[in-house]
DNA sequence: TATATTACTGACCGCCCGGTCATTTACGCC
DNA sequence: GGCGTAAATGACCGGGCGGTCAGTAATATA
């Protein structure tokens, strides 16, 4: 009665388990080859069923790969609106917690290769590069420049266009994802993603330049904000 | 006798203008659309010869492809290393002028398309992606890192890790880029590249928290790094 | 066990595009 | 002008892959 004793069963049906299976295994080859590059037949072996099978599910490659990113997605952006509604206290904090969270969430998992296959094919697929952009970049956008105002609000951060410091302070995140899925391969020294994103943290708020001793008006010392050791969130 | 009377003829000889006009033709389209997606006989249309002539010049796609990167990589990286070899002065300058370079020879060219599509394209080509890294990227790492350096020894920059903060410099530089060349075509608010390399090296020489007044001590006042506008190099 | 239903298969189609080559055409040379 | 060379052409080939569908086997029902 159960799947498991299926002796000499060619196949079984499994119908609701195949279309998360196959975007799966699609998720995988689009990131690892690309979109074009990546053959239905493979996708299909790989999900454990024939062509013909992944075609009751999607009707066209484009529909699997907009379906692939789409439930993507979803939990990709969740995450991160739900720690701004919640969060109460100093913006830097907030920040914090969100760039560690989304590279637990996003950058260390295979969700990370999304990103990825979106620059690369976005301008192939205008329609799913708007999606992408109206649904988690603009978002994701707001997300941050709102983090950056409040601290403008309340004198914890400098005053300055937020957003453009909104893009300078995404950048160096996506921008390692990016690296990790492209040309990490050819580094031979590999970055530590946390000691990365530490140093980003403390560049971004503190600058290059050194801060003279005596600083004794401003809201809160630069020098605690660098080097505390936050626990992660989650 | 020169070449504009031509009459009735169908084509000309024009042996040493071919590789070259190809290889621009291909640049185009393959930053326009990817390298699968590029035809060759759009490439050869392009050029104004016929596919076979093509295949005189190139022996396969990829060999033009190869060709391409090469030679849009040459005049594009010796210029940062000039840079380097001449400047005497203090390294925020040094970072301003190879930044304003870069862009203005670079990004802000049809050469700005070929990183976005090394990225896309380098886990498909890793021949050419060990390539590209050798000859630019590794170049361009080793390019910033020593101009932090000089400015750590001289104490006009934070001791921190040279390797780390490098790549948080180009970063946004790179990301600008890649931005221009994918979703920026679903930005409603289009981004002012100079002022965007402005903020990022406001950014990142004086951070997110505001300064204290008063500093008498340290060997350049950070208020006259962010604001002071310099004339762009060249 | 017999029958109806449907999830699934895999052989097949046709187009597209990278790559070839026999032929044509420009041009240097005498 | 005639000839030899080689630059350029464009019709053609063939493999690969997206997409189809008639058939098959698992399961639900009774």
């Amino acid at each position: 009665m159960n799947p498991q004793n299926r002796h000499d069963r060619r196949w079984t049906r499994r119908k609701e388990a195949r279309p998360a299976e196959l975007m799966a295994a699609a998720l995988d080859l689009f990131v690892e080859r690309g979109y074009a590059a990546t053959r239905l037949d493979d996708v299909a072996a790989r999900a454990g069923v024939s062509k013909g099978t992944l075609y009751l599910y999607f009707s066209s490659k484009e529909e699997l790969f907009k379906a692939v990113i789409r439930s993507g997605i979803v939990p990709l952006i969740e995450r991160g609106e739900r720690l701004l509604e919640e969060h109460q206290g100093p913006a830097h904090e907030l920040m914090r917690q969100i760039v560690f969270a989304w590279w637990e969430s996003v950058g260390n998992t295979k969700l990370g290769g999304i990103p990825k296959l979106m620059f690369s094919e976005c301008r192939n697929f205008p329609e799913i590069g708007k999606f992408y952009y109206d649904e988690v970049i603009s978002r994701g956008h707001r997300l941050m420049q709102s983090v950056l105002e409040t601290g403008m609000k309340s004198g914890e951060f400098r005053a300055m266009d937020a957003n453009y410091a909104m893009r300078l302070i995404l950048a160096p995140l996506v921008f390692l994802l990016l690296w990790r899925h492209s040309f990490d391969f050819c580094d031979s020294k590999h970055i530590d993603a946390d000691k990365y994103l530490e140093q980003h943290l403390d560049l971004i708020t503190n600058g290059l330049v050194p801060r003279s001793r005596d600083q004794n008006n401003s809201a809160q010392p630069a020098k605690v904000i660098s080097m505390e050791k936050k626990e992660r969130i989650r």
